[in-house]
DNA sequence: CATGAATATACCTAGTGCGGTATATTGTCA
DNA sequence: TGACAATATACCGCACTAGGTATATTCATG
């Protein structure tokens, strides 16, 4: 059942993370790396293993790699990315990697690039 | 982080069942055999597994094992409970659980007994 | 106390996940 | 085309999980 795929994917703290942050919009790679202090190896699996279950979508931009969640969502999937959304609100570790994304989107800002692959 | 145990406990089609059908209230092992139709080593294991997670309760009744979802539970355990429930409606292995779980509580009504260990 | 019912646990095996190191791939740009 | 940046993949080792078989535990009852 899909609902299993789900729940497999959720029982990792960085792929919680990864969905928890994708929820404000798509990011690459090394924005991932950075919000999240993790290194590359390790976000660019976590982020196979989403892909691989269709819990994200990647898109290619020049050297980047886009993800972000599908544009077409299953009932289970988007009331599930619902509930953790509500969950880790008053997480300290996710509520820093929401900070830690507003800053990076600032900095992009500054520099005149997109958030995507700037 | 407690979010990560509660989707390990979520990510197997036995336990999902196993706490949906908790969701109608206590029931003991031999019950759960019956209704899910696993063996009986199989589902004590899995609520072991749940147990040692603090995701059921149990309380010895003479020879049965009585198991409960938790009576206070986390806000988070408490969300997820709520979107399982709201997830499996639909599907048809749940929902003959159900059936199940009400054909057994009116066969342990006519003979007398309680649900719990009747 | 012996037996039987309900349940739990010990072991074993196969599969899988995670993290790390090293290396490959893919695209950009000079 | 060659070098470099961003990303992906191949392996490896370790830990954990799931299911099965066999056995232990715990309680009730004669």
């Amino acid at each position: 059942m899909d609902l299993i795929r789900i729940y497999e994917c959720f029982c990792d703290r960085t792929r919680l993370r990864i969905l928890h942050l994708l929820g404000r919009g798509p990011l690459c790679v090394c924005h991932f790396q950075e919000v999240l202090g993790e290194p590359q190896v390790k976000v660019s699996k976590h982020l196979a293993y989403l892909r691989a279950r269709g819990m994200v979508q990647a898109e290619r931009d020049g050297n980047w790699m886009i993800y972000s969640l599908p544009a077409r969502r299953e009932p289970e999937l988007e009331a599930n990315l619902k509930c953790l959304q509500d969950c880790v609100q008053t997480d300290p570790v996710f509520k820093r990697d929401l900070q830690a994304l507003t800053k990076l989107r600032s900095k992009c800002n500054e520099t005149g690039g997109a958030l995507l692959g700037c």
